[in-house]
DNA sequence: TACGCGTGACTACAGTCGTAGTCAAGAGGC
DNA sequence: GCCTCTTGACTACGACTGTAGTCACGCGTA
């Protein structure tokens, strides 16, 4: 089920999943060429990430429009969670450790931060 | 600089920072045999994590012992920190979505966060 | 001294990923 | 009707990874 994803089709995959559904020329034109990539390493990957069930497509007027099945947000999540899991076993203090020193937490992710932690002792007490 | 590590090999790499100067034979005894894999693999893919320098060998009374230059924790937050700038651009948003839906949050790994949040509010304040 | 064992170096091979060229077919313009 | 552009399928190839076999060497023991 979890089928592993290399870097750069992850960034393909956000790329339509943050942006809807998309071509292989527009995702080229888009994404591909301020990466400086082929139109065709384009397709390969899109396709890659079709087999491996990241993506959809539907022929709409005679060309594939790709979607990703899932949103963005919950994509990452994914790939958050596939992480820990992975790289981590699982243990979340590594990436705590992290936090703790990471220099460029904006105002806005510091405020989910509280939240996240406020939700999460409500969630404590309650059990 | 940052060579990549691969997901098998960052299991051995931890294991050895983890659990100090090890030579390949006990490696492969207490990880390898619980793993599944043959001494051989254990070596190769140790003298790889050597090449990548993300492991010394020093010889001692014939053998090597192995060991890591950087101990666990800093490693564990390297590799987070990688992950971050690699897959999710930079991004800490994906991740505190993630921790705020995570099942297996415990008390110790919720208490470093609040502390964590405490110290960047601190910080921020100061800025 | 000959043999077996632990150790390390070298070699191999398949799978995945990043990257891309090329070819064939349809669509539109001249 | 022919040429060109867009699109999609197929093929390729090198790097990296996971996994392992095998060979050679030194040490201790029979």
């Amino acid at each position: 089920m979890k089928k592993p994803v290399g870097e750069q089709e992850l960034a393909v995959l956000r790329h339509v999943a943050e942006h809807g559904p998309a071509t292989v020329g527009e995702v080229a034109e888009r994404f591909g060429e301020a990466q400086g990539l082929a139109r065709s390493t384009i397709l390969t990957v899109m396709e890659r990430l079709r087999l491996k069930g990241y993506l959809t497509r539907r022929k709409v007027e005679g060309v594939f429009q790709y979607v990703s099945p899932v949103p963005a947000g919950e994509l990452l999540r994914g790939v958050v969670g596939d992480f820990v899991e992975r790289q981590l076993s699982g243990s979340l203090s590594p990436f705590v450790t992290y936090l703790a020193e990471a220099e460029d937490v904006s105002d806005e992710e510091l405020k989910q931060l509280q939240d996240v932690v406020a939700r999460l002792r409500q969630k404590k007490r309650k059990e």
